[in-house]
DNA sequence: CCCTGATTCGC
DNA sequence: GCGAATCAGG
């Protein structure tokens, strides 16, 4: 196989998402994880968090290995600092328990923080929700589609990785390097990198025996078709 | 062992 | 330019 300009583009795409080169070789098809990893670097993005580059310390002592003669002084490269991906908020503030109506997310932009419907504060600062409040467990993911996407993985209208900052909520829609694949969009719920609806996704409070559901699957969390 | 990404080097 | 082989950390 040979690296198309589509195939480019969703190795770019997906690479930038975070996907591992396994997975993008996996999807790609036809390539292996090295020949991912290759192209990668070979176009210029590289840097990410690498397992094997943790090693970069201020006055750094030993300097053992020098496999290959030649090479005195390795210049350190510095380790791009690496953006926070959106995962779990450290300790996301314990809001006093109100209940709100309707959460605005439509027509205004400006900030109106406060009053998720929250009903308690679970053990790790997670928002337990009531049974009643509990949404329908629709998965994030509508169904896979079978045939891998070949088209361009960008797409108009959609919330893109290239839209997202603080403010939306980065809950993925579809699945990553597909056409059709964007994010939620909504305004955060204050504190948290997803909506007020995602974040009843998120953090799944645990709820007492008998009164729980199977929760919904995580974002990326399913087994992998193929 | 498995996984990961980085790098090298023959093609 | 490509990617298998190799390296090296988790």
């Amino acid at each position: 196989m040979s690296w198309t300009d589509e195939r480019i583009e969703s190795l770019r795409s997906m690479w930038e998402k975070g996907l591992t080169a396994s997975q993008i070789a996996d999807e790609l098809g036809g390539v292996s994880r090295n020949a991912v990893i290759g192209k990668a670097h070979r176009l210029g993005l590289k840097s990410r968090p690498s397992p094997v580059k943790a090693t970069e310390k201020v006055a750094k002592a030993p300097k053992p290995a020098a496999p290959k003669p030649a090479a005195p002084p390795p210049a350190p490269r510095a380790a791009a600092p690496v953006a926070p991906r959106p995962v779990a908020p450290a300790r996301p503030e314990p809001k006093p328990a109100v209940d709100v109506a309707e959460s605005p997310a439509a027509g205004d932009a400006p900030p109106k923080p406060d009053a998720p419907r929250i009903v308690s504060i679970g053990p790790g600062g997670f928002i337990r929700q009531g049974p009643g409040d509990q949404q329908a467990p629709i998965p994030p993911a509508p169904p896979r589609r079978l045939v891998p996407a070949k088209p361009s993985p960008e797409i108009a209208d959609k919330t893109s990785l290239l839209d997202l900052n603080d403010r939306i909520c980065r809950w993925p829609m579809g699945h990553p390097g597909e056409p059709d694949f964007h994010f939620c969009g909504e305004a955060v719920n204050p504190g948290f990198p997803y909506c007020v609806e995602h974040c009843g996704r998120a953090y799944q409070a645990q709820l007492p025996r008998g009164t729980r559901r199977p929760p919904p699957p995580p974002p990326f969390g399913g087994p992998r078709v193929r």
